[in-house]
DNA sequence: GACAGGTGTCAGCAAATTCTGTCATGTGAT
DNA sequence: ATCACATGACAGAATTTGCTGACACCTGTC
């Protein structure tokens, strides 16, 4: 299988909005840091904040902070690579997977 | 191309939802008309009126009208054949075709 | 010490989405 | 006529999402 259904619901909301594709497609062409970022696309930190941690919950994108040579914290992200293949039946076959409640995030057994 | 950057949000959006990946799953095993999908997913009939809507709106499903032997008009919905391949490329390109305001949806030149 | 430039977080408002309940329509069978 | 079963649409509540404007932290430089 492909990623489970639960995956691939968090996966396609993250990628439902206009600011998160458009950070996805940055990234994809080169890595940034939170501020820079912010800055090229128009938008505050905070909210920047907010879509990056929505990307990386989902796993399509990933940070790592790091120190710049004059001893400033930055932190990175770049793209996951991945590679969603949807069709009717991926999505059927996906469906299977997903669990009932969207809430019990976690260890409901 | 494969879609515009607005399609793709489009449907994207759509997708992002766990009643209709479930719709599209169970379309995509047969075609079904709207009072028997929610017997069968367990949902009222305004709400899944609501989310059939939203799949067609996409382009994800298509829904007909016809009538039954003994007369009664039932809407069937069936899947449309798409096929997504979601990369980090693929958005980066995508982005491209995005149009800055999602509420300006026609004309603004 | 004050500043610049990086980080993160919180309260709270605005807006979109999701959902329910109710109503109105039409047909065939009892 | 009344019931069963199909359709559609609307008003309004509840929830989630998107966004802003503070705030606090750290480090190196002026």
């Amino acid at each position: 299988m492909d990623v489970t259904g639960d995956d691939l619901l968090k996966m396609l909301t993250a990628l439902s909005n206009q600011h998160r594709l458009r950070i996805v497609g940055m990234l994809s062409v080169e890595r940034d840091y939170v501020s820079r970022l912010a800055g090229r696309l128009g938008m505050s930190r905070p909210l920047l904040h907010m879509h990056l941690a929505r990307l990386e919950a989902a796993g399509l994108i990933e940070g790592s902070l790091e120190l710049s040579a004059d001893g400033k914290a930055m932190k990175f992200f770049e793209v996951t690579p991945f590679a969603l293949h949807l069709t009717p039946e991926s999505v059927a076959e996906a469906v299977k997977t997903l669990s009932d409640d969207r809430r019990g995030d976690g260890d409901e057994k």
